[in-house]
DNA sequence: GGCAACATTTTACAAATGTTAAAAAATGAG
DNA sequence: CTCATTTTTTAACATTTGTAAAATGTTGCC
């Protein structure tokens, strides 16, 4: 088990300790593409890391969805409200492929915040990592055009152009699916 | 010493164990209105808390200034590519009016981190907390309209509409500042 | 294969916001 | 107080992006 969750981006920087303590809380678990896994309005009380697979987080609009994150294999997936401050969400997340997670339930995490040195630093820096990256995406979306958001995104997730429908990442561009179609029909 | 620590609203939940060792490390200092802070593409060795006065971050563009993040007091502040990869930071920021700032050594910061459980724990909720507050951020650039986005700030925010230029306002709402100009007489 | 459901592109038009420049208002130093 | 500087507003026009609807393309199931 523990050299399996090695192998996970996310458990990379782990000491053997840490990793054993965190595997007498882990489950794996298996869904199905179009699962929705974590949803709005609720306190959902466990954490997730994706293994394999590909899932989205959106929020629901008067009469639309705007996808704002994208998780592949080795990243975290959880609730923000509930995660940080017990709160019902404000995000659905769906598994947009047949996936496998290991899940752990958000007590049995805060106990190992309480408990754990090394743990507690690495929960620290998860919440670091998602940070630079979400405050990257504001100052970009004020400095950069459509254009070029669409062109750095297929250069950094790759994976993601070829196995996610368009119209998420339309949202996560911050643009509505024909100004992307309109992008897309200038370079080709 | 401690307790001027306690009314700071970012060590309110701290145990006076952990206040005392963090105050070991402290300083005060003052500066004056304008002064920048932190510079962008330097590593800044600091951490600060701002006890009294406002702050911003901001980007410089070819021909804009993008400001995305005010201080204010209780607040922390400090770099977040120094901080969190101990990379030169793409942030300036500038201290609006004058202040005083209580100033921490980032590398006395991580031995704390390393060292103190509930120190650890409380800069893990530090990011968290201004993690979910980008996102929200972010969110709202999706299904709110400038005019409503600038409404929540004044609702939000009524010191900083009453002590921070228009023209940082205008930028942090992602918008420009004759937008803003525009949405401001629409309301009058 | 053929059909139904869903995704993507295209078109025409509307609305929001940006750009540039100039005028008006506010601020601050001496 | 006065002048110079900076900030804010206003105006005219250009550009980008959005909306709605139709056309085209794709996928998966029976």
């Amino acid at each position: 088990m523990i050299d399996k969750l090695k192998n996970i981006a996310v458990f990379a920087s782990l000491s053997d300790d840490s990793l054993r303590e965190l595997a007498m809380h882990i489950e794996y678990i298996k869904h199905k593409k179009g699962t929705i896994i974590i949803r709005a309005d609720k306190i959902e009380p466990h954490f997730y890391v994706l293994e394999k697979g590909i899932a989205r987080a959106f929020c629901d609009g008067e009469n639309q969805q705007i996808t704002f994150w994208f998780g592949q294999s080795g990243n975290v997936l959880f609730s923000f409200n509930s995660y940080i401050n017990n709160r019902p969400g404000y995000e659905n997340i769906e598994l947009l492929e047949n996936s496998t997670l290991l899940q752990l339930r958000l007590s049995d995490l805060f106990s190992l915040y309480d408990q754990h040195l090394e743990i507690a630093n690495w929960g620290r820096k998860i919440a670091e990592q998602e940070l630079i990256a979400t405050e990257r995406r504001l100052i970009d979306r004020a400095f950069k055009g459509a254009a070029e958001r669409y062109q750095e995104f297929i250069a950094q997730s790759p994976e993601l152009i070829k196995r996610v429908a368009l119209k998420h990442i339309a949202s996560y561009l911050g643009v509505t699916q024909v100004t992307l179609s309109r992008i897309r029909a200038t370079y080709k």
